[in-house]
DNA sequence: CGTATGTCAGCTGTACTGACATGT
DNA sequence: CACATGTCAGTACAGCTGACATAC
């Protein structure tokens, strides 16, 4: 309990407290792109290219319980963006794909630099700097699994 | 302006969003005192060593409308941790200061929120992870400052 | 008068927990 | 049966806008 901290763990855990905090306001103030909202461009964008993914499986990828994506994909199905069927292999699954409006908003989104953080960090960064975020946030992201 | 994003930039984009998601939940989680909520021991935390803020001074500081820092202040005014006067040179403004139970609160919060990211550091970290972890915190800190 | 400070009310976005039905 | 998937209801937090009073 009172084993010594090294400097670089006390440094770094103070730097990613503050940067998150920071981050996360800038990012959701520049999240206003109309007509989606973020949570819903996120979980959308992590549709493109599958076959077919549930609202558990894309609970776990964006870290949220499966009740929040339920409402998520709920909002994206109002707007006809993605589209659900039954999973002949698992009657308790339901698979949501994107549909074609589901697909051009997708391009869209990434064409016209929605994602704020995106575009800083093509702009502003090396391709060194991208690789080293990267790596940290493999990191971190073993940090929280238990 | 419309230079195709690169594969890292998206990339780096959508790790960062999900891991500050997960990580700002964890540190909430362990954050959690039972008493204050976290936007509330940030405004706190602001007060530390101040001879008297108003609420739109704080709203400033934390890039919110000074609707959203009144109800914040009022928070901590019911729970005793801060206190208002008026100011005697302007009467438009209460000024905001830590009661001595606020000074405390301070302190504790901030040991717990920490404790627990800093412990993970320590013990499932290598060095060079942290040198990584604080590197990428440098490059990302650059990218919310104007 | 215009501007700054502060409060109140109502709204949105996001994610949470709990309870429940259903299918494996 | 336990477990996974999905839905619905209610709650909490954090920020927003609009309307208003008051003081400079």
């Amino acid at each position: 309990m009172s084993e010594p901290l090294s400097p670089s763990a006390v440094a770094a855990s103070r730097q990613v407290r503050a940067v998150i905090r920071r981050l996360r306001r800038r990012i959701l103030q520049a999240g206003d792109t109309g007509d989606i909202t973020l949570s819903q461009a996120t979980a959308l964008a992590r549709l493109e290219g599958s076959d077919g993914r549930t609202t558990s499986d894309l609970a776990t990828a964006e870290g949220v319980r499966h009740q929040s994506m339920t409402s998520t994909v709920g909002a994206l199905l109002e707007h006809g963006l993605v589209e659900r069927r039954p999973d002949p292999a698992d009657g308790r699954r339901l698979l949501i794909t994107l549909t074609a409006t589901g697909q051009e908003k997708v391009d869209e989104s990434r064409q016209a630099r929605s994602e704020w953080l995106a575009a800083r960090l093509q702009t502003r960064c090396t391709e060194g700097e991208r690789q080293t975020v990267l790596a940290a946030m493999a990191v971190l992201e073993q940090l929280v699994d238990d």
